[in-house]
DNA sequence: AAATTTTAGTTGTTCAGTTAACTAATCATA
DNA sequence: TATGATTAGTTAACTGAACAACTAAAATTT
């Protein structure tokens, strides 16, 4: 693929500032699902953003997942497929609620999750060089505010 | 799927900002793919995005369009097939270059160019109120810098 | 209590991104 | 000029996003 930077180049073309948004958004997702990969890691970045929350906190159902990570219902349900087959988690049933399912980690997924949190955090710090705290709060909250104009 | 943008949610959790940047240009790319939908195109955002280059100047290369769309060649390779399906382009072989082809806009596309370009420009328009043109500029360099290291 | 509505999750289809392997044409070079 | 490397584009497999339609289990309403 194709990573130059040089957003610029669209002095006549100004529809794309969503184009450019995505596109580095997806720049930095790649990069770290091919950082896992590098370190022998066969995870995903979306499953990693669901796994995220799992470490934070272990039993969730899969709507508590969509809502934290912004994905829809059938996004969740695929991402943990592949994650159950490759056994990083399991499903159990709701005790009280039939239709709920709660997701636990594995021992294997837990085992993984400092070295998977070593690269995640490098990778980060290495994609935001030369960004201060302020500039990346401040484009935190542009992204918020575009994110919720367009609700 | 879900749309809340309250980022600050993630104060365990200070690795997401590829997840949430990723999340905000798909946000944008959505709503600009549902508003084409709802005026009765059926064009999908990432057609538009190779077609702005098209407006811009006719007859380009489909290695042209991925250097000036950020897309790798399997991309520009299905989205121009799709274009191709529904009219909107036609390929054709490079008088010099016998590996080249060489994509013209159809007449059926020419037409629907100035609607498109409506929806696009009210569509980014709604996405960055209250934005100033300062920020989005910021936004746009923080971009920049992101994607630069990555490379 | 029965009927309706809402909620949790799954499935199917279409589209695009990523990676790898591939063909065919051109370019470089020895 | 013949060989090897590069370039343009395609194909295939896997993953996830968007949207719609679906099942089954609550929750709500009447």
């Amino acid at each position: 693929m194709n990573r130059q930077a040089d957003f610029s180049k669209n002095k006549k073309i100004a529809h794309l500032l969503g184009h450019y948004i995505n596109d580095t958004g997806r720049n930095m997702v790649r990069t770290l699902q091919q950082n896992f990969r590098k370190a022998g890691y066969g995870v995903t970045a979306e499953q990693w953003f669901v796994l995220v929350w799992l470490f934070d906190k272990d039993g969730r159902t899969q709507q508590e997942l969509c809502d934290l990570t912004y994905k829809d219902k059938p996004s969740i349900t695929r991402i943990l497929n592949n994650l159950e087959k490759t056994k990083l988690i399991i499903r159990t049933e709701h005790p009280a609620d039939g239709r709920s399912k709660i997701i636990y980690l594995t021992e294997k997924c837990k085992e993984i999750e400092r070295p998977l949190l070593e690269i995640a955090d490098q990778t980060q710090l290495a994609a935001i060089k030369g960004l201060s705290k302020m500039e990346i709060a401040e484009c935190k909250r542009m992204l918020g505010i575009i994110t919720n104009n367009l609700l």
